[in-house]
DNA sequence: CGACTATGTTTACAGTGATAACATGGCAAG
DNA sequence: CTTGCCATGTTATCACTGTAAACATAGTCG
């Protein structure tokens, strides 16, 4: 939820040669830009513009596109990360929390599809995002849920399948293939024995 | 598999002002040039530098980028129904449906990835690429497997879990979230409840 | 044969990501 | 205070894209 930690007045500084924090900006567009489109219909040049500040600028701040998607998949992990926080505190202990989980994350994914699909398209310009604050918690948070006495190999198998299922379901939901009902949710993620 | 069943000789006509069957000589490139790089890379005038054509010359046959992708959606469409039937044909009947079934999706994505996340796209020019003959068989594949006494809305909850487990793995595996090992695919999806 | 039509071509335009060379202005050292 | 450095902007340019319009070719059918 974090916006705005640098304390840079950003209104009436139309005529100013420096824009005081651009970069922010540019993410800050960027992200908007995305709630209403997809992440491949998001050109440098018309964020620039949105902004401002001329195509070329945006180079002083990103060495190239895929580097301001990849600044926009920080932010939206951050974002998953608080809403797993949010979920798990909401959640009573022990077999709620997989459903507390799954629910955030799939609501996260309808929510802001186009940031979701690009957290998780990967090849952003090749870099593997390495460790991811909001995968860690949903890594953490189903572990939890399959805490009973089976070997640590089937606790991984039904780990993957969790993940598996709720980021099925969130990305056929995504892709309209299968109704976004929250009622659906509901019943697909609860009680799912795994 | 079915590659050419128009009876026009390809070879040594690089000289004619008509290409003989263009269309499909389009689309074969497309699925091509869809196995070295995702589907966004995908450029009309490209296509149809490798083909022989001009770049306009793509419009007599589809009137936007946008349709050239659906058209290579329904080859891969056809080409997954391919792969169900024959997993089906293999399978023993009974449980061991969803197992053959879903193995066959995932390596299915994990040999197209380009493809099969364009499949699974949609958003290919707003068209919702109505009825799917791999979805369908999809669909009564599982459909079978949960065969019992249960309720119908039961059975639709685990139907959606199955497909949902399935395609986010495959997702998760074409992300390079998971790493894509056949004993992975095998472990989550055999012997899954559901 | 002659016209029609399907299917090509050339030309043109607006938009894109990216590079190179130049301009500005804030800040720190002499 | 002045001087110069350097982070951060700018303009100009390039190669590429999808797409539209106008023109050319050739196979087909009266």
């Amino acid at each position: 939820m974090a916006r705005n930690d640098n304390s840079v007045n950003i209104e009436n500084q139309g005529e100013r040669y420096h824009h005081g924090d651009l970069r922010a900006a540019l993410i800050e567009e960027g992200l908007k830009r995305l709630q209403a489109g997809p992440a491949e219909a998001l050109s440098l040049r018309e964020i620039a513009r949105n902004v401002g500040v001329s195509a070329t600028a945006v180079y002083r701040h990103f060495p190239d596109r895929a580097a301001l998607l990849g600044a926009l998949c920080l932010v939206g992990d951050e974002r998953l990360a608080d809403a797993f926080a949010a979920a798990m505190a909401r959640a009573k202990p022990g077999l709620d929390a997989f459903s507390a989980m799954g629910r955030a994350y799939v609501r996260f994914a309808l929510a802001n599809p186009s940031l979701f699909r690009l957290m998780m398209s990967a090849q952003v310009g090749g870099l593997d995002h390495g460790r991811s604050r909001g995968r860690d918690m949903l890594a953490r948070g189903i572990a939890e849920m399959s805490g009973g006495r089976t070997s640590k190999a089937m606790q991984d198998v039904r780990q993957l399948r969790a993940w598996s299922m709720v980021h099925g379901l969130a990305m056929l939901m995504l892709d309209g293939l299968v109704p976004a009902d929250d009622a659906i949710i509901a019943r697909v993620v609860d009680a799912a024995v795994l």
